[in-house]
RNA sequence: GUCCGGGUGGUGAAAUAGGUAAACACGCGACACUUAAAAUGUCGUGGCUGUAACAGGCCAUGCCGGUUCGAUUCCGGCCCCGGGCACCA
C-alpha cells in the first residue's frame, strides 16, 4: 500500500501524472465498488460487455461506457448504491478468428487480449465494479450457460431438425435470422448460403407472444420498441381449408386390423366421409378378424373386392400386412396407405399377438412390392402402444417413402374419428390469410416449393417432370439470387390438380411458386389477384384469372351530391374523355362550388352503359365525335342522394374510358351549361385539382393500365355477402367456410448451433437405445395408462424423460451434476466447413456413456452461438461468484431489474431480443425475480472518423482512444466525445475541435490553483448554482453534450471572480463525472489548502487514510432563490417581429410591460399612437404589439 | 416498396407544453504579448443591403402551402439523407 498522493503545487496540468495516480488510489480503496448489504437504494447501471479482440477496444466501446460512468457516478453521488459492473463475452468468432490467424489457441489469446483491454479501461477512468468481473469462457460460468440450456431443453423449447439454414462460407457455420443482415453475414460480411444442415432450435416462437406484450411496459426509446415489434411482426388471420381434386378419382379399399371390423373404430366414421366427397369405397368385413391369417384375407380380397389402377388401399396395422401382400400378388394400386402397420411383429406392451407375429416374420418381398410403381405413405401414432415407431421407420427405409407420424385422438389410431388419416387420404390446402373476405376472388393457390403435399400427390401430378425441374432450381436459388432477379415471380402449375374454393365450390388451379415462403403460415396461399398485389403480378404473368369481391365504399362529403342532384338509378357510369393529342381529361366543373366531377351518368332500361355514356358525352360535353376505348374492369361504390326516399344511397358504378376523335362540339344541354364548365385537366397532376376519390381511381388506372385495391370497401360478387363491408365480412366468410382464427408471427424459431469450436459446448448426448424408448413414450406416461397399468422396470425409467427427450427421441441431457461440460483443449480447431464442428473429430471426448441407460452414445459436437453467454450475464453479475446456482435469488432480488442499459442500436433484433426471452422463460420458471430485465435502454449514435465515413483500418481514418490519452489526457477524451453532439446522435471526430476541451481542461486547473477566497460576489454564486441545476438535469436526461457546454458557461463565467471554499467545492463536484482525474486531484487541493490552516504538514500516511474521493460525495444542492434573477429582458415586437428589448423587473404585469413597451423610444416610431389592435404579454418574456 | 429517424452558419451543434434562431465549441479574421513562431489573452464573426461612421432595413432553420398576434417547433403535400425490414399472404 506505497501510493504517493503527494501533491505537486506546480502550476502545470500534468494529466499523466495525475491520472496514473488516482487510478492506483480508486483500484485500492475499492472506490467504485458495490456493496451488496447497503442500505441506500439500489441502481443497476449496465452496458453491453465487449468481446476482447485483438485490436483492443476503439471509440465504439467509448461512448456508452462513458455515458454510462457519468450516469453511474451522478446516481452515486445522489444516495444511489451503484452496480456497474463489468465482464468478457470472449466466446465466439472474433476471438477464435483472431486466434486462428495468429496460430495461437483462443484460450491464450483471450487471456492475452482481455489483460490488454482491462488495462485500456482503467486508464479510461471508467469506474467499473473490478470485484464482479465475469468471463464467459470461463467453465464456472458457463457451466451455468449450460445448465440454463438444460433447462430450455427440459421445457421442450429446445429441439434438433433438418432444414434449410442460413450459412456463412467464410465463418463455415450456420447463422441465426436475426445474424444476416441484407443477406451478409452480421459478422463478417459476407455473402450468406442456404444450406441443409441438422441443427439445433430455440423456440423463441413459443414466446412471440410474451416478447411483444413484454414491450408496452418498458422505458425504451419507441423506434427499438418499434423495431423488436416488427421483427416479431405479429398478424392476425384465419385458417381456411382448401379440398384437393385429382384428375384420375380414386377408389377407396380399406382393411381394418385384427379384432377390427368395418363397424369398429374409425372406419364407419372414414367410410361416410370419403363417400360424402364423392369416392366409391370398399370395406370388407375380413374372416377370422380375432387370429388372422394374412394369406386367408389376402385371397377374400382377391375374391371380394374390385380393383383397379385408381384405388387407393388403406390398411390399418394387420390390414397393411394384408395390402402388402396384395401388391406381392401383382396388383396394380395407385397407392397404399399404411396405417401402423407392424413389421417385426414384436410389440411395446409385450403382449402376445401370435398370428400377427406369424404373418411379420414371413417377411415381405420388397422387391415384388416396388415394382408395381405403387406410390406409399406412410401414418404412424406416437402415442402407441402397440406397433413401435421404428416399424414405421423400417418401412419408410424399405418403402423410400417418408414416415409421418400424428398423436392420434386416441393411441394407435383407433379413435372414432381420426382427422389425420382423412387428411392423407383426401389430402387438404391449409392456407393461412389476413383477408378471407375476399376468398370469393381466390382465383388459384400457391404452394411453397417445399410444401409436402407436392411430394404426397407426386403419383397425381401429370406435368411432374416440369415441376421437379422447377423445385430443383427454386431449392437451389440462394436469397442473393432472387434479388438479382428482382423478385420476378415464377411458378409452375400442378396439372391433374385442381382445388376447390370452399365459398363458390369452384375448381381453381394450384401452382407452385417460390414467392410463398415454406417457414411462414402454412406455405401455401389462396391467390386473390384483384386484392393483393404480389397474387396480382402473378396472375398477369401466367394469365390466370382476376376477379374482384371489394369494391371501395367512396363517400365524399365535401363533393357529396346534394339534393337537386337526383339519381335512383341502380347503375351509373362514369366517364373519363381523354383528349385526342395530348395527356389530358376532361372533368366538369361546378359554376357554383369549387368542385370538379368526372362526367356521370344513369344508364335507362334496356339502354347500354356505352350507349348511356356516349349519351351524357354528348348532353353534358357537346362534342360528338369520340371513340370507346375500354371499360376498366373495376367497380366502386359511390353515394348519391335519392330524392324520392331523402336518403344516399349507394350505387355501384362502372367506369367507361373513351378518347375524342376530334373537337368539334355541338350544343350541350341547357341543365348542364347552367351548372357546370367543361375542363381539360392534366393526367400528371390531377389531384392538384381534384379530391374526388372516383377520379382518383380513374386515373391510376390509366397511369399504370391496372388497378390492385388493397384496400377496405363492400363485397361484390361474393353470392350472400354483396354489399357487406369487408371488416364484417372477415368472420361471416370464416364462420360460412368453417376457418378457424389464428395468429401469425414473423418471427422464425432461433438456429442454435454452430459448426465451430469456440462457443459453449451443447451439454447433450445422443443415445441409439433411449431413442426407441423415447419415441414410443406416451403408452406408459399418460394415453394409456390406466387401459395398461403393467409397469415394467424399463418403463419407469422411461418415464422419467423429459419433454425435451420425448419430443427430440435419442437426445439426453448431460446430468446437472456432470456440468460444465468442458471445452476439450485441441490442437485443431479450425472450422471444418463440412457442416460438422472440429468437436467431431475428437473420439475420446465424443464417445460417452448415456446418462441415462449407461449405454454408448455420443456428445453433441456443435457449440453455442456467441449470444448464449451473453443472454444472461447481467443475471450472474448479481453474485458472480456462486457455484451452486446461477445467480442467487437474494442478490438477484437486491439488483434486478437493470435499470438502465446502455448499449448499441445493432443488438435490437440480436442480444436485446435474445436475452428477453431467455430472461421470460426464466421467469415463468420463477427462477428469477423480475418480469423483464431491463427496465430502461439507452441506445447510442456512432461514431464516424475524421472524413464523416465509418472508421475502419483500410480507409486509415481510425481515431484511437489510447492515442488521444496520450496526447490530451483521459479526462479530456471522455468530455471530448460527450461534447461532439447527442447521445443517440452520429457524430464524427473532429481531430481540432478537442483542443476546446483542452483547453477548458487548463483553464480550470490554472482556477483552482489559485488560493481560495474568504467570499465571492453573488453573482458568482448565482452562476455556480445554476450550473449545479443545468448539469444535474442535463445528466438525468442523458444531454452530456449541453452538460460539458454548461460547464463551460460557469467557467468562463466566473474566470477573474473570486470563489469561496464552498463554491469551489461545488464547482469540483459537477466536474467530477466528467473528468474524475482532475476533479479528484483539485478536490485533495482543495481539501489540504483548507487543512493546511491548521497542521500544514500532516503526516503522509494518516492524510491519506483521511481523503475521501471526490467520488464518493454528495452532488451539491442548489438555491432556487440564488439563481433567480431580479430582472429580465423584455423583448418588444411588433407583429411578431422583435423591434427592440429592455431590462425589466421580474413578475411585473401585463399594463406595465405595456407601458415600458410603449415608452420605448424605437417603438414609438413605428407604432402611431391609437394605432394598437392588441396586445399580447408573455410574462417575464415579451410583449407583442398588433397594429 | 414499407416502417422509423433526420435536414438549422464555413464545421460539430444549441433552442421545440409555439415566444429574442444560432448558446457552447471548432475554424476563420484583427489586435496584444514575442526578435520570431507556438502557446496564451482580448475583440469580431449567418447572408444581403445601407451609412463617412453609428443607426436602420430586408432575407434566413430542405422546398411549397396552411393555422396563429407570432412557426425551427403544430398541420397538409413534396424533395433529399441515414437506418430497419423486405415477396410474411
Amino acid at each position: 500500500m506505497d501510493y504517493d498522493v503527494s501533491i505537486d503545487f506546480s502550476m502545470k496540468y500534468d494529466f499523466k501524472k495525475i491520472e496514473k495516480k488516482w487510478q492506483k488510489f480508486w483500484e485500492e480503496k475499492r472506490t467504485y465498488f458495490a456493496d451488496d448489504k447497503s442500505r441506500r437504494k439500489k441502481k443497476y447501471i449496465l452496458i453491453e460487455f465487449p468481446y476482447p479482440s485483438g485490436e483492443g477496444l476503439h471509440m465504439g466501446h467509448l461512448r456508452p461506457y462513458t455515458a454510462g460512468d457519468v450516469y453511474s457516478r451522478f446516481l452515486k453521488m445522489n444516495g444511489s448504491e451503484v452496480m456497474y459492473p463489468i465482464g468478457w463475452d470472449a466466446f465466439g468468432l472474433p476471438a477464435e478468428n483472431y486466434a486462428i490467424k495468429h496460430g495461437v489457441h483462443p484460450s491464450i489469446s483471450t487471456a492475452k487480449n482481455i489483460a490488454n483491454a482491462k488495462k485500456q479501461l482503467r486508464s479510461w477512468g471508467i469506474g467499473f465494479d473490478w470485484s464482479r468481473e465475469i468471463n464467459t469462457t470461463d467453465p464456472n460460468y458457463y457451466k451455468w450457460t449450460q445448465w440454463i440450456f438444460l433447462q430450455l431443453f427440459k421445457a421442450g423449447l429446445a429441439y434438433e431438425a433438418k432444414g434449410m439454414i442460413n450459412w456463412c462460407p467464410k465463418d463455415k457455420t450456420g447463422l441465426a435470422n436475426e445474424e444476416v443482415i441484407n443477406g451478409c453475414c452480421e459478422r463478417c460480411g459476407a455473402k450468406v448460403e442456404k444450406k441443409e444442415m441438422r441443427q439445433w432450435y430455440l423456440k423463441i416462437t413459443a414466446y412471440a407472444e410474451k416478447l411483444l406484450n413484454g414491450l408496452k411496459k418498458l422505458d425504451w426509446p419507441e423506434k427499438i420498441k418499434i423495431q423488436q415489434e416488427n421483427w416479431i411482426g405479429k398478424s392476425e388471420g384465419v385458417e381456411i381449408d382448401f379440398e384437393v381434386k385429382t384428375k384420375e378419382k380414386p377408389n377407396f379399399l380399406i382393411l381394418h386390423g385384427r379384432n377390427g371390423s368395418p363397424k369398429s373404430h374409425l372406419f364407419p366414421w372414414l367410410k361416410s366421409e370419403l363417400e360424402k366427397k364423392g369416392y366409391k369405397v370398399q370395406a370388407p368385413f375380413l374372416p377370422n378378424t380375432d387370429e388372422p391369417d394374412d394369406e386367408e384375407q389376402t385371397q377374400f380380397v382377391l375374391k371380394k373386392c374390385k380393383l383397379d389402377k385408381n384405388t387407393v388401399i388403406v390398411g390399418h396395422s394387420f390390414g397393411g400386412i394384408v395390402a402388402l401382400r396384395l401388391l406381392e400378388k401383382g396388383i396394380k394400386a395407385q397407392k397404399v396407405v399404411l396405417l401402423c402397420t407392424p413389421f417385426f411383429g414384436k410389440f411395446l406392451d409385450n403382449k402376445v399377438r401370435a398370428s400377427v407375429t406369424r404373418a411379420c416374420r414371413k417377411g415381405f418381398n420388397f422387391k415384388k412390392i416396388l415394382a408395381g410403381k405403387t406410390s406409399f405413405d406412410l401414418l404412424y401414432d406416437t402415442t402407441d402402444y402397440v406397433v413401435p415407431l421404428s416399424d414405421g421407420e423400417t418401412f419408410s427405409k424399405k418403402l423410400k417413402v417418408p414416415l409421418n407420424t400424428v398423436a392420434g385422438k386416441e393411441p394407435h389410431l383407433s379413435g372414432k374419428r381420426e382427422p389425420a388419416v382423412l387428411e392423407k387420404l383426401s389430402p387438404l390446402i391449409k392456407v393461412f390469410t389476413t383477408r378471407p373476405d375476399t376468398l370469393f376472388g381466390a382465383t388459384y393457390m400457391v404452394l411453397a416449393p417445399e410444401h409436402q403435399l407436392i411430394s404426397n400427390l407426386k403419383s397425381r401430378i401429370i406435368n411432374s417432370k416440369e415441376v421437379e425441374l422447377y423445385l430443383k432450381k427454386a431449392v437451389k436459388k440462394s436469397d442473393e439470387e432472387r434479388i438479382a432477379e428482382g423478385k420476378e415471380k415464377t411458378g409452375v402449375e400442378l396439372k391433374g390438380i385442381k382445388a376447390i374454393n370452399p365459398a363458390n365450390g369452384k375448381e381453381i388451379p394450384v401452382w407452385i411458386a417460390d414467392y410463398v415462403l415454406t417457414g411462414y403460415g402454412t406455405g401455401a396461399i389462396m391467390a386473390v389477384p384483384a386484392h393483393d398485389e404480389r397474387d396480382f403480378e402473378f396472375a398477369k404473368k401466367y394469365k390466370l384469372p382476376v376477379q374482384q369481391v371489394i369494391a371501395p365504399h367512396l363517400i365524399d362529403k365535401e363533393h357529396m351530391p346534394q339534393k337537386g342532384k337526383e339519381n335512383t338509378k341502380r347503375n351509373v357510369v362514369h366517364v373519363l374523355l381523354k383528349h385526342p393529342t395530348e395527356d389530358k381529361v376532361i372533368a366538369l366543373r361546378h359554376r357554383k362550388f369549387p368542385w370538379l366531377t368526372p362526367i356521370t351518368g344513369g344508364i335507362e332500361k334496356g339502354e347500354s352503359a356505352i350507349a348511356a355514356a356516349a349519351r351524357e358525352i354528348k348532353e353534358e360535353t357537346g362534342y360528338k365525335n369520340f371513340r370507346f376505348v375500354k371499360r376498366l374492369p373495376f367497380k366502386v361504390f359511390a353515394e348519391f342522394y335519392a330524392a324520392h326516399k331523402s336518403v344516399n344511397r349507394l350505387t355501384l358504378c362502372d367506369f367507361l374510358f373513351f378518347e375524342l376523335v376530334d373537337e368539334k362540339r355541338g350544343a350541350v344541354s341547357s341543365e348542364e351549361r347552367a351548372n357546370y364548365d367543361v375542363e381539360w385537366l392534366p393526367l400528371k397532376d390531377i389531384h392538384k385539382f381534384t379530391p374526388v376519390s372516383e377520379l382518383d381511381f380513374m386515373i391510376e388506372f390509366l397511369k399504370r393500365g391496372e388497378y390492385v385495391y388493397t384496400g377496405d370497401g363492400l363485397l361484390i360478387n361474393s353470392d350472400k355477402f354483396d354489399g357487406m363491408p369487408s371488416e364484417k365480412a372477415k368472420w361471416e366468410i370464416t364462420k360460412f367456410v368453417g376457418g378457424k382464427r389464428k395468429t401469425q408471427y414473423r418471427l422464425r424459431d432461433w438456429v442454435f448451433s454452430r459448426q465451430r469450436y469456440w462457443g459453449e459446448p451443447i451439454p447433450l448426448v445422443f443415445c441409439e437405445t433411449c431413442k426407441k424408448r423415447a419415441q414410443n413414450r406416451a403408452d406408459y406416461t399418460q394415453n394409456s395408462a390406466e387401459k395398461f397399468p403393467r409397469k415394467s422396470a424399463s418403463s419407469q425409467r422411461e418415464s422419467a424423460f423429459s419433454k425435451g427427450e420425448i419430443e427430440n427421441p435419442g437426445w439426453i441431457a448431460v446430468s446437472e451434476e456432470n456440468l460444465p461440460v468442458k471445452l476439450p483443449p485441441v490442437k485443431k480447431y479450425k472450422p471444418t466447413g463440412t457442416g460438422e464442428s472440429p468437436l467431431a473429430a475428437i473420439k475420446s471426448w465424443v464417445s460417452v456413456k448415456c446418462p441415462k441407460c449407461g449405454g454408448a452414445a455420443k456428445r453433441e459436437t456443435n457449440t453455442m452461438p456467441q449470444w448464449a453467454g451473453s443472454s444472461w450475464y447481467y443475471l450472474r453479475y448479481c453474485d458472480p461468484n456462486n457455484k451452486k446456482e446461477f445467480s442467487g435469488q437474494k442478490l438477484m432480488k437486491r439488483w434486478l431489474p437493470v435499470d438502465v442499459y446502455f448499449g448499441g442500436l445493432e443488438h435490437t433484433t440480436l442480444h436485446l431480443l435474445y436475452s428477453r426471452f431467455w430472461h421470460l422463460f426464466l421467469h415463468d420458471k420463477k427462477l428469477v425475480p423480475s418480469p423483464e430485465p431491463y427496465t430502461r435502454r439507452i441506445p447510442h449514435g456512432i461514431i464516424l472518423g475524421p472524413d464523416n465515413e465509418k472508421m475502419s483500418k483500410s480507409r486509415g481514418n481510425v481515431v484511437s482512444p489510447d492515442s488521444v490519452i496520450k496526447k490530451f489526457g483521459a479526462d479530456c477524451l471522455r468530455m471530448y466525445e460527450l461534447f461532439l453532439g447527442p447521445h443517440e446522435a452520429t457524430v464524427s471526430w473532429n481531430s481540432q475541435g478537442i483542443l476546446g476541451i483542452s483547453r477548458f481542461l487548463e483553464r480550470v486547473y490554472k482556477k483552482f490553483c489559485e488560493p481560495a477566497a474568504e467570499k465571492s460576489s453573488g453573482k458568482t454564486e448565482q452562476v455556480i448554482h445554476r450550473a449545479v441545476k443545468k448539469v444535474g438535469e442535463d445528466i438525468r436526461s442523458v444531454k452530456f453534450n449541453t452538460a460539458v457546454s454548461a460547464l463551460m458557461i460557469c467557467m468562463n463565467e466566473i474566470e477573474g471572480e473570486k470563489l469561496s471554499r464552498e463554491l469551489r467545492e461545488m464547482f469540483l463536484k459537477i466536474l467530477a463525472p466528467f473528468a474524475p482525474y482532475l476533479a479528484e486531484e483539485l478536490w485533495q487541493r482543495t481539501k489540504i489548502n483548507a487543512d493546511t490552516s491548521v497542521q500544514i504538514r500532516a503526516d503522509r500516511n494518516q492524510r491519506k487514510s483521511a481523503f475521501r474521493s471526490i467520488h464518493l460525495e454528495n452532488w451539491p444542492s442548489y438555491d432556487e432563490k440564488l439563481i433567480k434573477s431580479e430582472t429580465f429582458t423584455l423583448v418588444i415586437q411588433v407583429n411578431g417581429k422583435v423591434r427592440d428589448t429592455v431590462e425589466a423587473p421580474a413578475g411585473i404585469s401585463k399594463t406595465e410591460a405595456e407601458k415600458l413597451a410603449l415608452g420605448s423610444e424605437k417603438i414609438k416610431n413605428i407604432v402611431k399612437p391609437g394605432a394598437v389592435k392588441k396586445v399580447i404579454y408573455v410574462p417575464n418574456r415579451l410583449v407583442n404589439i398588433v397594429i
